[in-house]
DNA sequence: CCAATGTCAGGGCGACTGAAATGC
DNA sequence: CGCATTTCAGTCGCCCTGACATTG
């Protein structure tokens, strides 16, 4: 959990930054957007973490019971768990761990493949990622500066990089145009 | 260092994830949004500590070091970099312990504050930041997809989530107050 | 046999808390 | 004295590599 300090600087230390960075070494726009993607993760995640503590939750975890109950049988093999959420296997085995001392998941052996283990939610697990949930909700995400169609620019903004790192096709271009009005609605899949 | 697994999902998994969400617990924008920039930072966090890795710096390393490069002497008291770069103090420490085994930096009391302690960059300091700027310059900073304007754009945007988390008053920026749209700013405050 | 799944051991990094030494 | 600066010890969270057992 990074520092959510106020730290109160009487100026912008990334546009100070950039200023020194314009000086030295020449075009600076990247590296102030760079920057400010960094800070404002850190923002954000400590912002979430913070929601999630009384529930003895870290985002990361939170994610993944989530996204077991969006599963049907509330169950998922670890191996989707950590292509979903992308992260390293044996990430995923040590959140599966926590989660199942803290009661919110149960592992069972997966009855379609001897070599795969499920994690199931529990009862409580669904209570709690209720309660969690109306919470971050609540605190609309640390983004309630934000309009809606600002929430949408955001995404969609992000996505270009998303893309280029290989996370999934993302198929180039917008389709005749769809550009601005696109939501993150369901793409004819 | 995030995985940077180019992972290739047929489909985009925030925006999966983002239907799902709708589904179950309503409006999901803010939630697609916040998942993006965690994804988004993780993805350029672990671009550029690779392309550091070569000179044994890590991002966080690097800034301080570019930091002191930035300075008319070439050395700054510890709590000014925390400032600056807004991490911790012990972080600073720590940080500064590396570049100092590395042989980047140098640690030496503080002339006009005995509590104080400066680090100095060396010469072989300052030659690795030319280089490794070099580097990071080459590859853009890792956004090499995007234009001048849209970084602009993420930046100013990006900047509102800064300010409403009090890292600097903001608002002032602008001169006479040609405020393009709402900003987050409180006056009294 | 080879590939996939998951676990464990071990290490790195950064953030944090609490306590202490030093000097203003 | 209180306060600021820095360091150290220790903890935590997440990520990663490498090795291994199990199973398909």
């Amino acid at each position: 959990m990074p520092q959510p300090k106020s730290l109160n600087l009487s100026f912008d230390p990334i546009e100070r930054a950039a200023q020194n960075w314009r000086v030295h070494f020449g075009p600076s726009s990247a590296m102030a957007a760079v920057t400010s993607i960094m800070r404002a993760q850190q923002i954000l995640l400590s912002q979430l973490d913070t929601l999630l503590k009384p529930y003895d939750l870290t985002f990361a975890r939170y994610e993944a019971l989530v996204l077991l109950t969006f599963s049907k049988s509330g169950s998922l093999p670890l191996s989707k768990i950590g292509e979903r959420l992308m992260v390293h296997p044996t990430s995923v085995t040590n959140t599966v761990d926590r989660l199942e001392r803290a009661g919110l998941v149960r592992r069972m052996r997966n009855p379609r493949d001897g070599r795969g283990v499920l994690a199931e939610i529990t009862d409580r697990g669904r209570e709690i990622v209720r309660v969690a949930t109306a919470d971050l909700m609540g605190a609309e995400f640390g983004l309630g500066m934000y309009g809606e169609a600002q929430l949408q620019e955001m995404f969609d903004m992000l996505r270009t990089i998303r893309i280029a790192a290989g996370d999934f096709p993302g198929e180039a271009g917008d389709p005749a145009g769809a550009g601005a009005g696109g939501r993150a609605g369901e793409p004819g899949v």
